[in-house]
DNA sequence: GCGAACTAGTAAACCGGTTTACAATGCTGT
DNA sequence: ACAGCATTGTAAACCGGTTTACTAGTTCGC
């Protein structure tokens, strides 16, 4: 099957090939005798046009990128979802790319930028790194950083309200009575991660109670973190009574181990997360966790991110993100002899 | 910043385009001396070839397309999840697409194998069409069909072994003790459920149990199919006391809906599925279910589109993943009362 | 000492479109 | 009858690479 082009329709049509290009891109209007005799030349030859060649010549892709460390992590897949949803509904594709948080990799990727595979993207990093990353996101441009920042990138973002959100969950545990919280908290230099734990120390200053750093652990975004987290914290001379992990995945790692332990949820501890994933609810037991809309994220991201691809400079360099508290079953009084052996 | 080009470099190194097009991609091995001028002016001009002009002149794009009804779906993120890895092991980028389980929007995306943005897909389609979709593919060619069928498709196909996997879930419920077991079907034409639905029919005859075909519930793979699903088959006047619902995502949708009716799994009626996502361990209750690999998947199915792209006919025309049973705590014998008021 | 075979390199065509610059042709107004 | 202007159309350059076909100049074999 020899690939039909232009020149074929051109040909059959007895027309050349500009003005079918030129007709076929609405830019100038045939006599309808004219325009018939391409139309159909191009039906009989059922002739579709290159899309790489226009791209070439057009300087256009009408696609965008969505990087994300991992594809599988449920919050991630469904922002690229809705952000899927999104860019259709403006006549955009989206390329989907795993980055498995590797810099190198999604610097990689931003190079599709400059030789105009994607027009944009949408960057979802998960680690920190000061250099290379934000020097290749200045020199390609239209770049729009979700979820975290990399800093002294110049562009713009889109983030969830980590303060706010912390702020609720800390407050919902201590209007519930317990005064031992424990964190759960990402890798150290990520944005959502210090700003949630700034969110914590907020809420429990107002409240007039010390924070134990003891009870202060943190490590990578995984389930796995989650379990060791977990762990150490109950095994601390004085545990918690609840514990506040900062995303779904690491409450779901405690929860694994809180039944290895044979440790109830949240008859012994309470445990309340961030995120909501979509399978949050139907969890053993349901979780009590602060929500941020992926489809938010989709849909303001895309547009966002549509904007500076079209010149305009977004209204805000930052943006938030609204968050919730969804309660659920994972969140109880402590116990009456609670705190072990404190007051 | 005015692109680069290849020209550029040409002049910086004063030698043709020719040589240094050829040079850079190795059909030619240069002296020393030339050599170093030009790696010089490469490495001074910071030339990055244009993927997209080398693509429309080679006719490769060392990149593979994924089709799927909706990545926010838990298996499909993780079959993407892992195909991505594969392929990136071989060198190729993965485009992932969304088609929201419409033919037209997957037709339309197999369209990009006709203009080489990419140079194969692997599609897992979800809804069954028997027309357009497989005269689509076999003109198209280089494609692998993944989870689901396109009957009539001329391609290579990787599916999980349905019939087996179908069978333990049964025999599974069998040995418990159940006799009355009801069944959340996917979609009638679809060949996971036809498939499945056989497996345990053959699983029922061998046990000498016959199927009462009240219990057959079917619906598309969404959780409000496993919903009002679960409601139909608990209201029958002979109910069910154990259900097999052909997808985690269906037996989600039982769970809540069981929740909201106050019906404890699996003391009221058991419960096994078919997936095994990656929360299903920690659902209230964990769910037992038979176990297909994305990994598996990603991997087999990767590498069988790449051999159709390099022009090996793959071994065999369809292939099967091995299907595991993971009991968890969702399947218990029936209550002694069992069965609704029978023996 | 002469043809064969390398080596080092180039000009030009090509991939499949778009766009610039320009040429007929017909129609209007004066 | 002729300037002025749309209308309808074309040839050729271009996007940024790759590839074919070809030319000199060396070196080798015998």
């Amino acid at each position: 099957m020899t690939r039909i082009t232009i020149r074929h329709v051109a040909e059959e049509a007895g027309y050349s090939v500009t003005a079918v290009s030129r007709y076929l891109n609405k830019q100038i209007s045939l006599p309808e005798q004219s325009a018939r005799r391409i139309d159909e030349a191009v039906a009989k030859l059922d002739y579709k046009p290159n899309a790489l060649a226009r791209r070439l010549t057009r300087g256009k892709s009408e696609t965008i990128g969505f990087i994300t460390s991992d594809i599988a992590y449920p919050l991630f897949a469904a922002i690229a979802s809705a952000s899927e949803a999104e860019a259709a509904a403006h006549g955009y594709s989206l390329l989907m790319f795993n980055s498995r948080n590797l810099v190198e990799n999604e610097i990689s990727f931003l190079s599709r930028i400059d030789d105009l595979q994607v027009e944009g993207v949408l960057l979802m990093t998960n680690h920190s790194d000061h250099g290379p990353l934000a020097k290749k996101i200045n020199q390609s441009g239209n770049v729009v950083l979700i979820d975290e920042d990399v800093p002294d990138a110049d562009a713009p973002r889109l983030f969830a309200d980590n303060i706010a959100g912390a702020r609720i969950a800390t407050e919902h545990l201590i209007a519930a009575g317990h005064r031992r919280i424990a964190i759960i908290a990402g890798p150290d230099a990520l944005l959502s991660s210090t700003e949630r734990l700034a969110g914590f120390r907020e809420a429990m200053a107002q409240a007039g109670i010390p924070v134990d750093e003891d009870l202060v652990f943190a490590g990578p975004y995984e389930e796995v973190t989650g379990e060791t987290g977990f762990a150490t914290l109950i095994d601390r001379p004085e545990p918690p009574t609840a514990v506040f992990a900062f995303a779904d995945m690491l409450a779901i790692g405690a929860i694994k181990l809180a039944r290895k332990r044979g440790l109830r949820i949240p008859e012994d501890v309470s445990l309340i997360s961030f995120d909501d994933i979509h399978h949050a609810e139907v969890l053993d037991p349901p979780l009590t966790t602060v929500r941020q809309s992926p489809e938010e994220f989709g849909r303001r991201g895309v547009n966002m991110l549509l904007e500076l691809i079209r010149g305009k400079e977004p209204q805000q360099a930052v943006q938030r993100i609204g968050v919730e508290l969804i309660s659920r079953k994972s969140v109880c009084p402590p116990k009456a002899t609670g705190g072990a052996g404190r007051a």
